[in-house]
RNA sequence: GGGAGUUUAGCUCAGCUGGUUCAGAGCAUCUGCCUUACAAGCAGAGGGUCACUGGUUCGAACCCAGUAACUCCCACCA
């Protein structure tokens, strides 16, 4: 009770003292906008350049956002220390299907239906509505400390790239790779708009088939033969115009050259003869209805059906299904029913799962339909786009993807590029009123080439119609890279040559074909290079049940909530403590717990330092200290080098935390820091500031606020307005004494040991000890005695060639550690741990022996790992000597 | 149906070219601490048959084969 309330009182005390992120982080992000801090323009550093994988304008910030911007923000912070000329370029999408979809449903709200609007008066009210709503989430990175230059801030239906959109249009017609055509397509009925391949989402769905009985022609006579087909879909039945079975079906050889009646409306199909059909699936009995089916399609094509279309494009049956007119399929579905069974021509229903394509935009389910389309050959540009990743010139990190890569290329179809919207790029086509049509940047080219190509100068602009439909959202996503430098319009400019090819690109496996292979197959085709160098491909961010985090399951945290509670600084390292490339990452809130405290950790060991007080007269006692963290310091930067330079980021993170919390804290600042309430000398003082400065430099790319704020300390020295955490330049490399080093950890063990020794005889840590060490190897521990002393809390340290009695001793490497203890000593228990010892070591010793003695290990193991054996063989042997000793003295 | 991947401590993950008795880290857990930077902390400790079964090898978490479970991608069986 009294400590509860004691803490608490403390913590109310010292609230003003404690690192408050709200106020730093808005303070700073301004400072750097205003400092121009993240404003790149070419110049003769090398560039780091990436792209942002363009959010909906739509959007709002999900975990897979936050994920994805702290890594391309880190990368772009550590570029821009490391003196590149660092670019993140930031924009939005326009989305056109998810865009258009939020637009009729807010006109809808306020009483106004897209049907009785103009084009024109409708793009009038969705460019309202993106001013005024869209790009919310450009602003929300902001709060998560996205350093792009907003300068360059781009939108995918800006008119320079809506002009990029419309050249390559017809830069790839004029090759031929653009063509029109009638195709089953996969039509999403609520969007009203045909869907590519890519945005299908196939879903396993319980359905139910239905077993349906119809009646055979027969001239003859009256008698009622009947065949039964399988159907997942009864209320297509009026659009079938054949049944097929397979010709060496011997169950129906009966009905070859036969005709049947639909059900219901009793139109006369002919039954058809194709060994596409499997004789053990369902009855073996196919209804064949080309309209609605691709695979009835290729089948009506192959015997020269005819179509019948049933459905609107709504999704309802139209007049030509005779009935059930007007009624939603799924309706329709449900209504046939009944009616077959009345007719008596329902024989069963059986469950029946299966997969059903959803559209990725609207989550409707897909109708396949025959349409007029507007399709992107594939082939050719595939390959370049192939070779770059195959060849390496295109890193996929994680490497596994290549495989998945390859085999979408390698099977890749062509690309329905068209779209019955009305929000974004028109298709540059217009058609003549004989039917042909023209493709031109403008109405007045295409007027012009109306005339020539019908020979009739009396054409006018009036007899004109552009084609309605606009492409779709990637083929200006694709252009990206290359049109947010302008390097359509002028393909020459000196962005696009400084800052092209980009190098990372960040992004989620989802869109590794919506979205990557075609910006490496536009950049290969209009630039004739590669867009990026790496391609970094997060993880699904997941909550902890293993459940995609999903606006409808209601698992998503609110990114800005968790901002808001743990600071931008904490979320960041957050995400990133646990998500390797191309893992998923299973998001919990107890990862920013981790994050706070690791801001709160460096902020506190800011304020230890700080309220350090320098005696100009002191000598620096901390030599050791000082030249050990140096080197550690120096062996964790390659470290991290090493992690960045492989994208693994998350243990690069992990090796700062430890560097920091670990070294800096924990080791390095206990070892030197003056009793209290006593000054430090000047030499140490300084040296720890600059140590200081170092680790806000490494820890700036995953914390920029508080170590922007700390940078800033008087603590630090006087700043002037540019000098910066965000442009400081990373630390250089450090000597790394790998001595020093290597002794300090056995030091450190040492250190271990003795409060081992305190924990296990009740020793409180403010009694002071006596240590003595009986050295067997090299190690001068004399050198070490401050630290030992100080962090041991040890007064009298000595070293000694003779065994101590009456003293709890242990071993550390080779040396003896004695700690006289005369009242508190467990001969027992010392004997008992001695024994534990040599147990052991006989152990080792016996494996390590039997690897000797074994005569193949001698033949074939490599010579360094035979020589490994030795020494390990003779510094157990040692040690055991050692042990025996001391148990011989132990027995007396 | 085809392909890819994963499986190591309670959780999230490292473990590179097979070679220290190799089984690691962080978090969580447990024990002891009101130690003047930090209880959002400090000092310690305990956790694992490396999914399973075989094989190769002097030696396997690692290579090979098979099995199981999970994940993702692709695919037109009504």
């Amino acid at each position: 009770m009294n400590y509860w309330l004691k803490s608490l009182f403390l913590r109310a005390m010292s609230i003003s003292k404690t690192y408050q992120p709200k106020q730093a982080e808005d303070k700073w992000y301004s400072y750097w906008l205003e400092h121009k801090f993240f404003r790149s323009v070419p110049d003769e550093r090398e560039p780091y350049t990436i792209v942002i994988p363009p959010p909906n304008v739509t959007g709002v910030l999900h975990m897979g956002h936050m994920l994805n911007n702290t890594i391309q923000d880190v990368l772009i912070r550590r570029a821009r220390m490391k003196g590149k000329n660092a670019c993140w370029v930031p924009g939005t999408d326009h989305a056109s299907i998810a865009t258009e979809a939020k637009v009729v449903a807010m006109l809808k709200e306020r009483g106004i239906s897209k049907k009785d609007l103009t084009r024109p008066e409708f793009l009038a009210y969705a460019w309202e509505w993106k001013e005024k709503y869209g790009g919310i989430i450009l602003e929300q990175l902001k709060k998560l400390g996205a350093s792009c230059d907003w300068d360059r801030t781009r939108f995918t239906m800006d008119d320079d790239l809506s002009e990029a959109v419309i050249d390559t249009f017809i830069h790839l017609y004029k090759k031929g790779w653009i063509y029109r055509g009638v195709r089953m397509v996969n039509w999403d009925p609520q969007g009203k708009t045909a869907v590519s391949d890519e945005e299908v989402v196939r879903k396993e769905v319980n359905q139910k088939l239905y077993y349906i009985k119809y009646k055979v022609a027969s001239s003859d006579s009256e008698s009622s033969d009947f065949l039964t087909i399988a159907t997942t879909r009864p209320e297509t039945i009026m659009a079938d115009t054949a049944i097929c079975i397979n010709p060496n079906d011997e169950r129906y050889i009966h009905l070859h050259g036969k005709k049947a009646y639909i059900p219901l409306i009793n139109r006369e199909i002919p039954i058809i003869l194709d060994d596409y059909v499997t004789m053990d699936f369902g009855t073996g009995c196919l209804k064949v209805t080309p309209a609605h089916d691709l695979n009835d399609y290729q089948l009506g094509q192959k015997h020269h059906l005819p179509v019948i279309d049933i459905l609107n494009d709504d999704g309802t049956l139209n007049e030509k299904a005779q009935i059930l007119v007007g009624e939603d399929r799924f309706a329709a579905r449900k209504k046939i029913v009944p009616l077959l069974e009345e007719a008596g021509q329902l024989e069963k229903i059986e469950d029946y799962k299966s997969q059903i394509g959803f559209s990725e935009r609207t989550d409707a389910v897909i109708e396949p339909k025959l349409s007029m389309q507007w399709f992107c050959k594939m082939d050719e540009m595939a390959k370049p786009a192939l070779d770059y990743v195959l060849k390496g010139d295109i890193k996929l990190i994680p490497e596994k993807f290549v495989n998945t890569y390859r085999h979408w290329m390698e099977n890749i179809h062509d690309w329905t590029i068209s779209r019955q919207l009305w929000w974004g790029q028109q298709i540059p086509a217009w058609y003549l009123p004989d039917g042909q049509y023209v493709i031109a940047k403008n109405i007045d080219d295409a007027l012009e080439q109306a005339q020539l190509a019908t020979h009739n100068p009396q054409l006018t602009i009036q007899d004109l119609r552009q084609e309605e439909d606009v492409v779709d959202t990637w083929f200006s996503s694709w252009l990206w890279p290359i049109s947010v430098f302008d390097g359509f319009k002028d393909p020459n400019n000196a962005d696009i040559n400084y800052y092209y090819p980009t190098n990372d690109l960040v992004t989620a496996p989802e869109i590794l074909f919506f979205w990557v292979a075609r910006m490496i197959m536009a950049g290969h085709e209009f630039r004739g290079e590669l867009p990026f160098r790496n391609v970094y491909l997060t993880g699904i961010v997941r909550d902890k049940l293993g459940r995609k985090m999903s606006k409808s399951l209601g698992n998503s945290p609110d990114p800005l909530g968790l901002i808001e509670k743990y600071g931008a600084d904490g979320v960041r390292v957050g995400m990133l403590f646990s998500s390797p490339a191309g893992n998923d990452l299973m998001f919990d809130e107890s990862h920013c717990v981790q994050g706070r405290n690791f801001w709160n950790k460096v902020w506190n060991a800011f304020l230890l330092v700080k309220n350090w007080q320098v005696d100009d007269t002191l000598e620096n006692p901390n030599g050791i200290a000082i030249n050990w963290f140096k080197s550690r310091f120096g062996q964790a930067m390659t470290e991290i080098e090493e992690d960045f330079a492989q994208y693994r980021l998350s243990e690069a993170l992990m090796a700062t935390y430890k560097l920091v919390w670990d070294d800096f804290c924990a080791w390095y600042l206990e070892m030197i820091k003056p009793a209290y309430e006593h000054p430090i000398d000047r030499e140490t003082y300084e040296q720890t500031i600059a140590f200081f400065e170092d680790v806000l430099k490494i820890l700036h790319p995953f914390m920029p606020f508080i170590t922007e704020e700390l940078w800033h300390d008087e603590l630090f020295g006087a700043r002037a307005p540019m000098d910066c955490c965000i442009v400081a330049p990373m630390p250089e490399f450090e000597q790394i004494n790998t001595q020093l080093l290597e002794e300090t950890e056995i030091v450190k063990q040492v250190i271990t040991e003795i409060r081992n020794t305190r924990n296990s005889k009740q020793i409180s840590p403010k009694e002071s000890l006596t240590l003595s060490v009986k050295a067997n190897s090299d190690i001068n521990y004399d050198q070490y005695k401050a630290i030992l002393c100080k962090l041991g809390n040890i007064n009298e340290f000595n070293a000694v060639n003779e065994k101590v009695s009456d003293a709890v001793s242990f071993m550390v490497s080779k040396d003896e550690f004695y700690i006289p203890l005369a009242n508190n000593i467990d001969p027992v228990a010392e004997k008992e741990k001695l024994l534990k010892e040599r147990e052991y070591l006989e152990g080792f010793l016996k494996s390590v022996d039997a690897k000797l003695n074994n005569e193949r290990f001698m033949k074939n193991a490599k010579p360094e790992v035979i020589e490994n054996e030795l020494r390990k063989k003779a510094d157990a042997e040692a040690k055991l000597k050692i042990i025996q000793d001391r148990l011989s003295g132990l027995a007396n």
